[in-house]
DNA sequence: GTCTATACCGCGATAGAC
DNA sequence: GTCTATCGCGGTATAGAC
């Protein structure tokens, strides 16, 4: 029993500390020499509690991923309208992505992933879920829209700001409330709010 | 006077042919080994036209998108309308990132660059001049936005649809025009169109 | 300009003691 | 569960012949 919780503690320890190794460095920017040495073990040690590199990423990539997700996946299934869910759903998205700059990365480091198996694998597990729901968060709010194509853009549309996040930065026009998940989140849903009608009565 | 035009033939090719590599790899993924064997040539063969990999790898990304931005920015240099110049700088972008999937993969690749002095070139070298177009564009577009913020709207309408094209296409609702340029740029001057009323006059 | 040959290092992973 | 020790590979980069 002793051992078991030992066991996990470590294991999430790991888990938990590698996150912005990876979500800085990606997968080849991070030895495992790295994570032993942040946890505070051996090398040796990371391979008890996962058979190799390739796993403990995947196993990192989901932890890092599995609560940010289930809060918004929550607010797309909640009540009211379309279009409050919509502004619900920025609002939240911003915050998240404002608030944890390890999020966003791996993201971009999955989105980027040219291993077949593994950009399958977090597709799969880790974003279908999300995007079905806002799949069918666009196909309630305008039909003249192409519902795939509205739900890309309103992932991108606040995505893109935090993506661009270091680059924007040195880029002329930038002022520091700019990266205020609030003002992003207002800017989005006011360009949002003319484009899109609301044409699915309930 | 051969010496010369054989020494940048060769130059050349490598450039050439490095872009899809690190396109598709990133800097970490391709060793000196690859792209020699690539060109045709040994690994030290290319130590004669590059003092390091840094600096090959900068060279290509500058070399990759020379020709490319040149092309964005003379449009939204060019007569018309903000409104128009607006549409067809998003056709012609849309039509870049559909055409050319280096293109965009390495602008994924800069923005993940955890190497400070990259990051800072590329974006001061390479893309401060198309973004400030853009911030011009976008300040005459409506002033009731702020034209950073709608700046990277823009931007990042276009930019998204590609960006996630790979793990899109796992995604419900995914056809296949949808990857067609024509499709997306379409979407993206609808969406903005409603959004957007002109406000300055010339 | 390009080659052969190689120095040197850091990587993932494993064996076996404790 | 974690350690020490180490193997074998593949990485960048260089020296020196041609």
């Amino acid at each position: 029993m002793l051992q078991v919780v030992a066991k996990r503690k470590t294991r999430e320890e790991i888990l938990e500390l590698s996150v912005p190794l990876f979500a800085r460095y990606g997968y080849d920017g991070v030895a495992m020499r790295d994570i032993a040495s942040t946890v505070g073990v051996t090398p040796a040690a990371l391979y008890y509690h996962f058979p190799d590199k390739e796993n403990l990423y995947l196993d990192v990539v989901a932890y890092a991923f599995e609560e940010r997700l289930a809060v918004l996946k929550k607010i797309l299934a909640g009540g009211g309208s379309p279009r409050q869910r919509l502004e619900e759903f920025i609002t939240e998205n911003a915050r998240v992505m404002a608030t944890d700059k390890n999020f966003i990365r791996l993201m971009q480091w999955a989105a980027l992933d040219s291993n077949e198996a593994r950009l399958q694998k977090l597709s799969h597990c880790v974003f279908k879920d999300l995007f079905i729901a806002i799949y069918h968060l666009a196909s309630e709010l305008d039909d003249r829209y192409d519902p795939h194509l509205l739900a890309i853009s309103i992932i991108g549309l606040v995505y893109f700001h935090f993506e661009a996040g270091a680059t924007r930065h040195l880029m002329p026009g930038y002022l520091p409330h700019q990266d205020d998940p609030q003002v992003v989140a207002e800017h989005v849903i006011q360009l949002l709010h003319d484009s899109i009608s609301e044409t699915v009565t309930y």
